[in-house]
DNA sequence: CGGCTCATTCTTCATGGCGGAATCATAGCC
DNA sequence: GGCTATGATTCCGCCATGAAGAATGAGCCG
């Protein structure tokens, strides 16, 4: 479970019921005034201007038949054009690709977000067995590859406020859970320059990921390629690690022009 | 061209400066706080609570080192979750087409949003008496068979919670409006592999579904047949299921390389 | 170290956003 | 057609909130 952000010093109410039916619009496609009022506690007329202003500005449409309300198309918008505008998605796509063909394993981008990352997008392998495109999925850092390079690339202060409790999320029975383990495993990956993860997503997968940092050497997203560990043994590792190296490298050379 | 929407009556100008600065999301890649403040024409200092809000909320993220603002994870979520979409539709039509040429009528592509059934795309039956094209359309999952074979790949849970009352929503008089009788209906789709809908949508439609999974085996997304009740007998639905069984295999093939 | 720029925090107060009452709209029943 | 029930929408008065501006903080540069 994600951690709770902290709630901002000065909290605008209109503003946060405003975003939490956004949120709500995002998770059930249709909801009526009455709906709204209860799930955000507030009055129904209160519901009844929030959902108009989303209206207003396209992020909800109300069905004049039933009266319920609807994702506007501008919520999508919005969502597509942060999307395209990942400036890191679009020109990894061709080195994924590249990975894929070398490696013969599924090749993966992550993002880092709060401490999770998301797998923003993924080439799968052409074998029969092997790692589905997680592209959407969002996993807890400290139980993947992709994850702890990302970690190892910040301050140590930066990442206990991201964990700020000693035990971990357990995801299989092969995540470490203990903070104090995560931070040596860190220093290793920041050592080595990239990270290894045995199982500890998902049983019988095994991952390599390696940081794209951004111009001030801080990484913003990571590449990881990832098999079963029929395939994925130490010289699998090895030249999975290679590849990614070199991919990484000419990546991040071309995302800063 | 889309007309100017109405101002509403009642204007929440603080909601409206957020919903904005959505908007901005929408086509910068990152915005500091003096740049927000000059567009949306308010204080720094209101500019940066209305950014807090955002951040509390996931919808913007803010770069440690540069202070920039950029989309957060709800918003690439959002993004995520329509390219998905886009994605299956694209890779879904030459079947659509491939299903009404084999059949003869109208063959369909949906997605699960919530408890109802989003019609992404639809190739129309060349009969002049058909079931006429629903893409975009939201129906109820429970009374449609598309949506029943999607309930039908979910945890007991999930659906429970997706379905809180024991009284679902009557669309037509065929409709099935107890949960405990939809509980039997997805275990019956489970077993058969697709379900059938006997004008519980529309009277005298009967539609057949069945699902696309993913790499998991989750189905994300189902394939239905429609026609009326005059064709779409015993014959026209096993006819149905058949071509629907073959198309399924092989786009759910064809959908994660 | 001082100056500059932008971000962030704090304080005060005017008004914007709230809830509740009143009214409207629609569906169902007789 | 009239009535009732239910949910949506509009209106109004009030006060707590969201605004701006001042003060402070942070980072960079010469």
């Amino acid at each position: 479970m994600k951690n709770e952000p902290a709630v901002p010093p000065y909290h605008i109410a209109s503003v946060d019921h405003a975003l939490r039916l956004l949120l709500l619009l995002k998770t059930k496609p249709s909801i009526r005034v009455a709906e709204a009022a209860d799930e955000l506690d507030v009055a129904r007329s209160t519901a009844h201007r929030l959902l108009a202003m989303l209206v207003y500005r396209g992020f909800a449409a109300q069905n004049p038949t039933t009266r319920a309300y609807h994702p506007g198309p501008v919520l999508i918008e919005v969502g597509m054009g942060a999307l395209s505008k990942l400036d890191v998605r679009r020109k990894a796509r061709p080195y994924l690709e590249r990975l894929v063909a070398t490696t013969g394993e599924t090749a993966s981008l992550q993002i880092l977000e709060g401490n999770h990352v998301r797998f923003v997008d993924s080439v799968e392998s052409a074998n029969a067995v092997r790692v589905a495109s997680r592209a959407g999925v969002s996993l807890p850092a400290h139980a993947s590859s992709g994850g702890k390079v990302l970690l190892a690339g910040m301050s140590l202060e930066a990442v206990q406020r991201l964990y700020p409790h000693e035990k971990l999320e357990q995801v299989t029975e092969a995540t470490n859970t203990d903070r104090s383990t995560l931070f040596e495993e860190l220093a290793e990956a920041r050592a080595l320059g990239y990270s290894v993860n045995h199982g500890e997503s998902e049983p019988g997968l095994v991952a390599v990921g390696v940081p794209l940092p951004d111009r001030t050497g801080i990484p913003v997203a990571s590449l990881t390629i990832a098999g079963p560990t029929a395939r994925m043994g130490p010289e699998g590792v090895n030249r999975a690690v290679e590849a990614l190296r070199e991919a990484a490298k000419e990546l991040s050379e071309s995302l800063y022009r």
